[in-house]
Formats: structure tokens, C-alpha cells, sequence
DNA sequence: CCGGTATGCGGGCATATACCCGTATCCATG
DNA sequence: CATGGATACGGGTATATGCCCGCATACCGG
């Protein structure tokens, strides 16, 4: 079977997954000493940097589907990093918010994430991410 | 909160992850008339490749972790696209094979992969995924 | 041949991801 | 104000992903 079959050539969207994989275990490695995984410390950036927000919103900043979002918030509140209210002005939301161990675990993590950002930006083409980024908007 | 604090900056790494879920978004849609995700088929196509694997070798050559390939046969075994054999020369190890159903599958799929994968490499920077992959090599 | 080490796998645990469905609530319109 | 459509969530189901642990088998020295 295949010698040279067209199935041969590389699948763009396996090798990004690959790229992505391991990324991810480089900046989780680096976020260990802070106890975070690099999806968690985005998901408390959001909070950090936009305040307060129902679940559906924040899933919409993180471009993830909203039970998906839900379902990563459970271990942050697990760990009291995030709380989550019912919001006054419609019961059927639920406001996620950071706490101050959330807010003090951000600030932990800060200066590993910053050094693997450092060290995966000088290893980057300028042009890559932002072309990938780019194709994200228009699925 | 934050208004301008240096954690305001975009991570490489959740921007990488968001372009790969999109990108697995837009593959999986392709392939389901052919009832695939990017994901197996992509295993489909490395026993297509190689022939007959263990689950380690399998694994390496998807640069993913042993257990996780071993689950991600598992449907692919209940559909009957995938086979696994004791291994006479190592009573430990299980080869995985392609059975004519999943061939027929990788066929099915070509075309719809085909037309992802030349839609989506139109609208990539060339560069852009050398550079990822390159990264990926040395973790 | 025998014992110690190395290797292949499965299973448990935890997270990450998306889809669908049902329920509670909200809101606009008649 | 009543009601129908829209929206926010939770839970179920399925896959994807990695770590660790334990078991069975293999292999290598002595």
C-alpha cells in the first residue's frame, strides 16, 4: 500500500494541533511552580483585565464554547481563585469573579509565564502567529 | 481593576491553542459527510503510511502521549476502521491495523480533506507553520 | 537459569473541548 | 398582562490530552 499516495502530504491542521500541544506543555511546565495550567492563568487574565463577567461572556473573550468555559471554571472555584454569584439583574446568570487568591495566583504566575513568553516569542517568526490569528477569525 | 498592567499583553501560546481549535473546527466540519474528525483520520492515515504499528510506535509517530493514542483507537476499533492484534513476537505489545473499512474511510475522506487543506493553506503565510513546527522539535 | 531492570499497556484521575437538550428566566409584543 | 421567542445555564455524552501507577512480559548479566 501507499508508496506515494496524495495522503502522504503533511495536514496543516495536525501539525498546528502538534504545535499547539506542546506549546501548551512548555508553558504549563513553566506555570507549575504557580500551580496553573496556561488555560486556567488565561481564564483568570480575562477576569484581571475586564472585571467581573457572566459565563457566557467570558467563554465569548476566550473563544470557547460556553459549557466549556463553565466546566473550566469548576476547578478554579474548587480552589476559591474564582467565585461564582448569581447576578442581581438576571437569575439566570452566574457572575464569575476573581478573589484575591485569585488575583494573588495571577501575580505568581506572572514572571514564569513572562519567561517562557520571552523565551517562545524569540524562537517565533514575527509574521506566524499573527497569520494563524488571522484565519481564527474567518472559520 | 488593571488598566494597563503588563498582563494585558497576548499569550502565544492561548493564541496558538485558539487557531488550532478553530483550525480543528473547520477540518472536522470538512470531513463529516465522511463521519471523521481531523484527529482520526489522521491516525487512519499514519497506518495507511506505515502499515501495521504498536501503540507506542503509533504514538511516537503522532508525537502524543502513549495512553492518549491508546484511547484515541478506541472508536476507531468499535467502528471497525482500526484492528488490534496481540503481537506474536511481544505478548505486550498490540499492533494496530488498518482494516478495508478504514481504508474505505480514508478514501471517503480524501476529497473533503483535500478541499480543508488547500482552503486553508491559501490562506496561511507560508512561513507561518515551519516556524510552529519547527518550535515543536524542541520542547 | 535467575534475578534485576527495562518496556508495552491498561486503568485511574484530572483537565480541555464541543454538541445537544432541557429548564429557568427574560423580554417584546399583542 | 399573557404569551411566544430568545437567552443563560446545567447536565449528558463523546472525544482529546497527559500524568502516574501497577501488571505482565521481555531482555540482559552473571
Amino acid at each position: 500500500m501507499s508508496s506515494d499516495s496524495p495522503a502522504d502530504q503533511p495536514c496543516t491542521c495536525i501539525a498546528l494541533r502538534r504545535a499547539a500541544r506542546s506549546m501548551t506543555a512548555i508553558y504549563d511546565a513553566a506555570l507549575r511552580p504557580a500551580a496553573l495550567r496556561i488555560t486556567q492563568f488565561s481564564i483568570l487574565r480575562i477576569l484581571a483585565r475586564l472585571g467581573p463577567l457572566p459565563v457566557t461572556r467570558l467563554a465569548e473573550e476566550a473563544a470557547l464554547d460556553r459549557s466549556t468555559m463553565g466546566r473550566n471554571l469548576d476547578p478554579l472555584e474548587r480552589r476559591g481563585l474564582v467565585r461564582l454569584d448569581p447576578d442581581p439583574a438576571d437569575r439566570r446568570a452566574r457572575i464569575a469573579a476573581l478573589t484575591e487568591a485569585g488575583a494573588a495566583a495571577i501575580a505568581a504566575a506572572l514572571p514564569h509565564w513572562r519567561a517562557a513568553q520571552a523565551e517562545i516569542d524569540a524562537r517565533l517568526a514575527p509574521g506566524a502567529l499573527a497569520s494563524l490569528a488571522a484565519l481564527a477569525q474567518h472559520p
